[in-house]
DNA sequence: CGCCAGGTGGGAT
DNA sequence: ATCCCACATGGC
């Protein structure tokens, strides 16, 4: 049975509940966030550029890597006062891939870092008041499809759905797309089967993750999966 | 111990 | 265009 995504959209959310992304640590414990930085039912940030700020570190230092190591890293950038693309760009590769090392890949993200945070700092490039096109986001190195969208979808709030790796297991497992469908066309099933709101998508898209975290995991968890009855996967293996 | 985690760029075929 | 690999840490 072929689900519409409007309905999984409805079943996680059922499920799950809103989910605050993007988490903001920096903000953890202050009004409208809770312990870690998460938001739920507010889709209104970030405001400041330290807060979109911090969101492009995030994206970047959480490639292929779980969130919990990149609150470590966050935790000590934030310590070292290193909160805006200036404090980024003056800091040197080195002492910057040693404050990000819990992030794994420190040496490739450090490098990464330093291209974004210049790349917004300089007048003739980005800016951080008013969104980049996706095409300017993916001219940068270090800057992946995964990455633009993140940044399109949680700092400047544009409709551009986030495909990851959960992204791609779910809908492969659901029987909703084919293996190995490239990024553009995976996002493009998304942008056509889904209102194109900024809000949908980041709500989707972080239940998509945590629906991969409890259920949809490698090995798959499908005792009281709520979408298992839409799942072409659920019965095969086990 | 091995596997996994909210990818990306570069080089070979 | 597509496949393959390096990149690296921390949690379970």
């Amino acid at each position: 049975m072929k689900m519409l995504l409007f309905t999984l959209y409805e079943k996680l959310l059922a499920a799950y509940g809103p989910q605050g992304w993007w988490p903001l640590p920096s903000r953890a414990g202050r009004k409208g966030f809770d312990a870690r930085g998460y938001h739920p039912g507010d889709y209104s940030w970030p405001r400041t550029v330290p807060e979109k700020f911090e969101i492009i570190v995030g994206a970047i230092l959480t490639q292929n890597t779980a969130w919990t190591n990149v609150e470590m890293a966050l935790q000590r950038l934030r310590a070292e006062g290193i909160t805006r693309p200036a404090d980024l760009a003056v800091c040197p590769t080195s002492r910057l891939g040693r404050m990000i090392r819990s992030s794994g890949y420190f040496n490739q993200k450090a490098k990464k870092l330093k291209v974004a945070a210049e790349a917004f700092l300089s007048p003739a490039s980005l800016s951080m008041s008013r969104a980049p096109t996706r095409e300017d986001l993916l001219g940068l190195w270090g800057i992946g499809r995964e990455t633009a969208d993140s940044i399109l979808l949680y700092v400047f709030q544009k409709p551009f759905f986030v495909v990851d790796a959960y992204t791609r297991r779910l809908l492969e497992r659901l029987g909703t797309v084919g293996p190995g469908m490239a990024y553009d066309d995976l996002q493009a099933v998304f942008h056509a089967g889904l209102p194109r709101s900024h809000e949908l998508y980041n709500e989707m898209h972080a239940l998509i993750v945590e629906h991969a975290k409890r259920h949809c995991r490698t090995k798959p968890l499908c005792a009281g999966c709520p979408v298992a009855r839409f799942c072409a996967w659920r019965g095969k293996n086990a």
